[in-house]
DNA sequence: CTCCTAACTGTAAACGATTACAGTTTGAAA
DNA sequence: TTTCAAACTGTAATCGTTTACAGTTAGGAG
């Protein structure tokens, strides 16, 4: 394996001079010429363990979050990839977190120089987290609810607002009686879309119980295909919201099984707007996050961040969008 | 940011001796107290770049796919990542590449030391990615089909036998006509599946038509909605296969629209077997792949080449299983 | 108490690049 | 031809680790 040392000789030159050629300095056209043909001719390629140590960057931008899993996801890893495919950064992916002490070890090795800054949008919502993002000597931008005291750029969809949305919507055309069909409440978007669940409910003096509230223990088809399959009587709604698009999913195959029509005796509403709520029937009304567009912005900050380490930190709210279809029709 | 060296003064020892508590060598139980408790007191984490150059080595496996949107690829990753958890070395993904040009690009930077091993599923068949991988210093497994000459580690599903048992199916169930909806001849999946539905419609005496073969531009459902809807007359066949389960839901999408019955008027199948199949009205028949044990055998390759580098190469085979499920009803 | 081995520890040389700084060339102007 | 600034080039230090090698220490045997 060719070094830049082999280079310099094969070239006649010193190592400073090839160093230079290789990074755009100015040269003479002679040399430039000769460290060319040596470097094609000994197929050298530039360390770049050696680079980084040196330079003290690695011009990788790491991506992270939990579940790859989930479509969402995969159209932020696009937004991000989008922007910075324009920027001299490598985007690098790390995922499929089980657990906190994944998230952990993870963000431990993010403290060794390995990437340059970190874009990570983690679901579950644990202190030993927060406090790790806060050590970290790298920029951070952070997609999702922004742990208390933790001072980082910041993109965040107010699904709060979402939810709202599809109780209004579901209010509008003629449901009064809805149910959520919850993420694992270990989550934050668990959590959060419950709390906005009951308060959308309660300002409006809907009818709100224990049963409204069905938890299942991830955001999956098949969790929510299971959840609903728990519940005792789901004749008393009128309407589900999924806790996404895949939960609402596991819904619909049920209530497909078991005879119940959508929209005509049940309304579903899904979160997320993925691809799959255009292909199931009926289609899917969904209130879209933005995944795509978030991951772009989220990318921005980070580049803006990375350009100017010193600005204060920004936190951008994005609103979501009600996407009207099949499944709620009057 | 605290170095080795910061620590070894702290804790009134050499910096080997710090280096051979961090890397678990033998030392004295109060020297390793000592330096353990330096590491803590300034938060100290050894610098991967200093330490890959000088191990030449970054404990860092990487997998490359060119479409993340797609689900069989996450399901790969999965089976990639649970194997590699339980080995030392951390994987980083890189995808969503939009032309053979950023494939180049990247495998050039594989080549920087950037990675120990790769395990790659190029869709698209150039000579320049062989070449480059044929040239790459770090071992290599290669997902799909192998390109001519290249002798790595190689895992491979026989997608014409699924083809095969798909056509089989087909004509079980009382179909003679049978279309196939192929991703873009310039993947390798397409020009396979393409040439494996010729053979199998030959083989049995099946009419194959110009017309029997509907290319999509792309292996999602939008591309082929959109190119079933260009067909001038479906009604002539009885079934068809969809190059993959995306181009078939967008084919489910076009009939449902149309109001041509599946299975009554038209059987449909898929391929890979993803989670949206069990999903849609009907429930999409479909050749599964295995992409989830692919990345889980490769991952294994790629583990026991790294313990093993001068073993002969593999090339693992592995066999496709027809689910049937309700589109092909009788 | 002396000796000896085994166990530990420290010194210093790498790993492969970048980059001040000082020295050399170049070529136009005088 | 001489001068001088600008342009280029080379030397050598440095980034933060690991590790061979040599030196030291510990502690049991005699």
């Amino acid at each position: 394996m060719a070094t830049i040392g082999a280079v310099a000789k094969q070239a006649g030159v010193s190592i400073a001079s090839v160093s230079r050629v290789v990074n755009g300095t100015t040269a003479r056209a002679e040399t430039e010429r000769r460290v060319r043909a040596a470097i094609i001719d000994l197929g050298y390629q530039p360390n770049s363990a050696a680079r980084a140590l040196k330079v003290r960057k690695s011009e990788q931008i790491c991506l992270s979050f939990d579940d790859l899993g989930n479509p969402a996801y995969v159209s932020m890893t696009r937004g991000v990839g989008h922007v910075l495919s324009s920027s001299h950064y490598r985007l690098i992916l790390s995922s499929a977190f089980s657990s906190v002490e994944e998230i952990v070890k993870h963000l431990e090795t993010m403290g060794r120089g390995f990437a340059d800054g970190l874009i990570i949008s983690p679901i579950y919502s644990d202190p030993r987290i927060a406090s790790l993002i806060s050590r970290l000597r790298i920029p951070v931008v952070l997609v999702g609810t922004l742990p208390e005291g933790l001072d980082v750029d910041n993109v965040h969809v107010d699904s709060a607002s979402g939810i709202e949305m599809a109780v209004e919507h579901l209010v509008e055309t003629g449901r009064t009686n809805i149910a959520l069909v919850n993420g694992p409440v270990t989550t934050n978007p668990g959590r959060r879309r419950k709390a906005a669940f009951e308060r959308a409910l309660i300002a409006r003096g809907l009818t709100l119980t224990d049963e409204s509230i069905i938890q299942a223990d991830a955001f999956s088809p098949e969790a929510g295909y299971a959840a609903i399959s728990n519940l005792k009587d789901l004749k008393k709604f009128d309407a589900v919201i999924g806790g996404n698009d895949q939960l609402a999913a596991g819904v619909m195959k049920f209530c497909f099984e078991k005879n119940i029509g959508i929209p005509s005796d049940i309304a579903l509403i899904g979160i997320d707007n993925i691809d799959l709520a255009s292909l199931l029937r009926p289609t899917l009304t969904s209130i879209d996050l933005r995944a795509e567009e978030r991951g772009e912005i989220a990318a921005n900050l980070m580049l803006d961040r990375l350009a100017n380490p010193d600005r204060p930190s920004k936190q951008i709210t994005v609103e979501p969008k009600l996407v009207i279809r099949e499944s709620t029709a009057s």
